[in-house]
DNA sequence: GTTTAAACTAAGCGATTGCTTAGTATTCGA
DNA sequence: TCGAATACTAAGCAATCGCTTAGTTTAAAC
């Protein structure tokens, strides 16, 4: 009986995601998002409940973005020293490339609105106990291997590297290439 | 011939400051600032321009705050390796001590803001420095007191630090105090 | 004591905020 | 083909936003 959607759910969340991670939450308009996602404020509303829910929903998108996008080389059977290493290199190099001057959206959140909304700070926990994670799979990969110490505590060096990678996220927008460059090489080098 | 200001501008200013550091910029709305400030829209109007210049002004406010309360110890004339340690270590237990959510202000500001405005990214840029110059000074102190390799890149372990400091602003957030406490001991072992 | 320039009060400016609602269009099952 | 249920349009809601302004008070200079 019912009419169907012109538009898709999971595409304008999409879209929305892109709006709040470069403007971040409140500078970003219930008018922006409906000019940007190209549904008008009645469907925004009828998908997604409100503004926060809305971002609540493309907080979750952006953590399914940055795992397809760039933690699959580290959640590779198998993925060690070799990709950990990488991925960090690569994350300086991305940070420092063409326009990307937004950031990470989880770390923009968690300093604009901190702990201050209950369901905004799950979702921000949800996405460092992921990275946490995986980050420990890959040292113990990386034990497995040989490619460091066996006596390594695994479960402080992934709390360390998480450390290092919410650093990156600050540092990518205050530091130059180089003294990036320098900050992911010293927390690299104290495991090898 | 004029009649005197019935408030300090430096202190409304710091009680500027200290909104804005709990709330963020676009949350904290000039309504609330001329509640805590104790002043009305027109002398907040009068004595800082407008909203961001008021802004601009509590962010250098911040600097002056942290170097008296937090740096100190780390300015002090051949303050070593012992003192950065001890500086590192405190900061974890600061971050999870009492009600204490509010974060750096500065990064709060970087993820918030980012590098939108000019004279902000300029305040962000200038607070890093500071910190950048400080942690160098005290590295080389380091050195002369034989507590490091004398072979040490203290530029390079400076860049480091300073990522780690941004670290710890972050994740002062997310982590639990065990895990920002892994995370500092890493970061000073590699030193060591 | 008068003058005068600035500090202050209170009201309100237009614009924008997140969100709603009344009315219309569309697509489904029967 | 028609009734029903949902999608959509466009207008507008009250509240709040950053900021200004007209009118009044105050204190210093002469």
């Amino acid at each position: 009986m019912p009419r169907s959607k012109a538009y898709s759910d999971d595409l304008v969340l999409e879209k929305a995601m892109n709006v709040f991670w470069v403007h971040g939450y409140e500078a970003t308009s219930v008018r922006l998002l409906e000019k940007e996602m190209g549904i008008n404020q009645f469907s925004i509303y009828a998908s997604f409940k409100n503004k926060k829910n809305l971002f609540v929903n493309a907080l979750r998108k952006y953590r399914e973005h940055v795992i397809i996008n760039r933690f699959q080389p580290l959640l590779q059977e198998g993925a060690g020293l070799v990709e950990l290493e990488r991925f960090l290199i690569n994350a300086t190099v991305i940070r420092k490339s063409f326009d990307n001057k937004k950031g990470c959206l989880v770390v923009n959140t968690a300093g604009e609105l901190g702990e201050k909304d209950p369901e905004i700070a799950r979702e921000i926990n949800q996405y460092y106990d992921f990275i946490r994670n995986m980050l420990l799979q890959v040292l113990k990969n990386a034990v497995a291997k040989g490619e460091i110490l066996s006596n390594t505590d695994v479960e402080k060096q992934a709390n360390f590297f998480l450390g290092v990678m919410q650093g990156i996220s600050v540092a990518g927008k205050t530091m130059g290439k180089n003294q990036l460059k320098d900050f992911v090489e010293i927390a690299l080098n104290q495991i090898k």
